[in-house]
DNA sequence: TCCCGTACCACAATCGATTGCGTCATCTGA
DNA sequence: TCAGATGACGCAATCGATTGTGGTACGGGA
């Protein structure tokens, strides 16, 4: 069972390669008369021709492969955005290729010249650090990427997020309506967009809410659980008064929720958490946590969509920046102060 | 920036082209002087040579591309499996293409069909029902191809799993420890194997213990909350006595969860319930919930090293089946009949 | 000294599709 | 009727690495 070339097709068709390659590809059908198109059209169609990808890509140096960088699958956050994007690209008649970092420089680095090399159209990137040399690198080398769910500081690449600032304001809206004046933010690293956003947006919106000024923000060392329970437990012993706490993630929340159990503070008896990314099955939790949630799969969708637009040279220009809404799921972590 | 080619290397170390692949390439090394090799090795190094494996391919008519094809990404029990094929098949220079079928054998069709045009080298399947036309086409191309997590019926390719039997048995013996009598069985679907290989198992255990025989089994249509739920709604319904549960999966068990609140029925108090996967996080449910762990990572791991050794042929023969270890984590949601 | 085997390496074909360029035939208009 | 324009297609180079074949230099044995 002999795959069929392109030779064999010319040949059925009584035309040379070259003539049968034009008649098949769209772009550049017209410069074949129209009766020869039908002949190596049908002649294809009957040899079951298939064209090869490789040698295609060969020459033109494409691949049709889009490479996306996760820093670890494993966290709930991010299967749903390679879902959202997996779903536009294949769409497009795109390959994605998955690849987790697992959260090292090196791999990443590794990862990413690997797919360089075999050519990849493009990358979606998750894995941005604030101040991040290897992304500088891809934007100076042109290659097509976009940004998901974290920035970076130059801003030289399109980024798709969500309105963090609105969460995290939603948030500390929710605990003071409920009477929470003593609010502290453990957040995320300081190296992360989202975690330097997060504590930002946190500072401000305490201050709009005229509370008392806020030595109550922490920066985790990562995203954990252990990390969170970390700060939570210097939180704990530096004796500063607090009854609510806005979590970086939902992650850290869980290490708050630790913390919390081992100093023998209720939840939200005493302190009232909020989290932020919306896990699946939070409502089984105890308590249920309350959570900010992203549009997870649309933002992998819309990084999909701006690389894509960015691949195929329609869309030039400065880098967009897009930011989608985002939602306070209530849950019972968060109560009124007693 | 160009990028570097092997033309370029040769140049560099001053030999022709064809030497410089025979001295970097170690099948070949042996046919080149040593002197030339190190040469040849030190301007590959020395430029940063990555070759290309879109040429590379075009002449061995490899893509060392690997397909790796599971129903639902956000589903928690696939993301280990993908990094431990994906730690594998990296080191081996191999790329993952991670492709989502959402359930649907449809969409599963069409994303193999055009994996298999790229020229994939093989596939792991983790989205196997137990008569599946798909793999039976697959296996009868010759097609290298592995099974992970879900077997089928026929045993045509190699497969890596848990040891669903021990996992269930476990579970039965620790519930019967506990002084429980009447246990209920609510499986997954029964087109998967990971679903009859279950209820076998159980009924298997429960008829050992010398339990009243077991009218307490019955199949969900899926591995989902909702299935979960109702099939547990059902049960209850019945009226039949029970005092544990048996989940087919963990998700299944959210569901139970959910039906005996629904029914004002206390867990672990009045019924005990025990999982399947062990799912992240389930520590902080309320109840823990008490489930089996399969060893998720290395399952994907040693599919990706089977499916290798197949790959590059040094494997043949008959189909291997291989079951890792499992583990009953033990967690508050069984506690001793009352 | 001559011959032959061996080790090492260069040359060029090859994988399959794409594409710039050249050629031929046909058509148009003067 | 002929120059020039145009359309349709063939030719061959090209992408980058691999590999079968052939050639050269060196060594050892007679």
């Amino acid at each position: 069972m002999q795959r069929i070339k392109l030779a064999d097709v010319a040949r059925a068709a009584g035309v040379h390669p070259g003539t049968a390659s034009r008649a098949l590809n769209p772009e550049t059908r017209e410069q074949v008369s129209p009766a020869t198109v039908r002949r190596v059209a049908r002649a294809a169609q009957r040899l079951g021709y298939v064209p090869n990808p490789v040698a295609r890509g060969l020459r033109t140096a494409r691949s049709f492969l889009i490479g996306m960088v996760v820093p670890d699958v494993t966290n709930p956050l991010f299967p749903p955005m390679v879902r959202g994007a997996e779903k536009v690209l294949t769409q497009a008649g795109y390959t994605l290729v998955l690849t987790d970092t697992d959260n090292d420089a090196a791999t990443e680095r590794r990862q990413i010249e690997l797919l360089r090399a075999r050519g990849t159209d493009g990358f979606i990137v998750a894995t941005a650090r604030w101040h991040d040399d290897l992304l500088a690198e891809i934007a100076a080398a042109g290659v097509p990427a976009v940004l998901v769910n974290r920035n970076t500081a130059s801003a030289e690449l399109p980024y798709v997020g969500g309105d963090e600032r609105t969460g995290v304001r939603l948030a500390v809206d929710h605990l003071v309506a409920l009477g929470h004046r003593h609010i502290a933010h453990l957040g995320g690293p300081a190296d992360t967009s989202t975690g330097r956003e997060r504590a930002a947006a946190f500072r401000q919106s305490v201050l709009q809410h005229g509370l008392p000024a806020t030595d109550l923000v922490w920066a985790c060392a990562a995203y954990t659980e252990e990390a969170g329970a970390e700060a939570a437990g210097r939180l704990l012993a530096s004796a500063r008064p607090f009854t609510a706490v806005v979590a970086g993630n939902d992650l850290i929340a869980f290490g708050v929720l630790d913390a919390l159990a081992r100093a023998g503070r209720s939840c939200p008896g005493e302190v009232s958490l909020i989290g932020f990314n919306d896990m699946p099955h939070l409502d089984k939790l105890a308590p249920p946590l309350t959570s900010v949630a992203l549009p997870l799969a649309e933002m992998g969708a819309q990084a999909a969509r701006i690389l894509l637009s960015r691949v195929d040279g329609s869309a030039g220009g400065p880098p967009a920046q897009s930011l989608l809404g985002v939602e306070l799921k209530v849950r019972a972590s968060t109560a009124p102060v007693t």
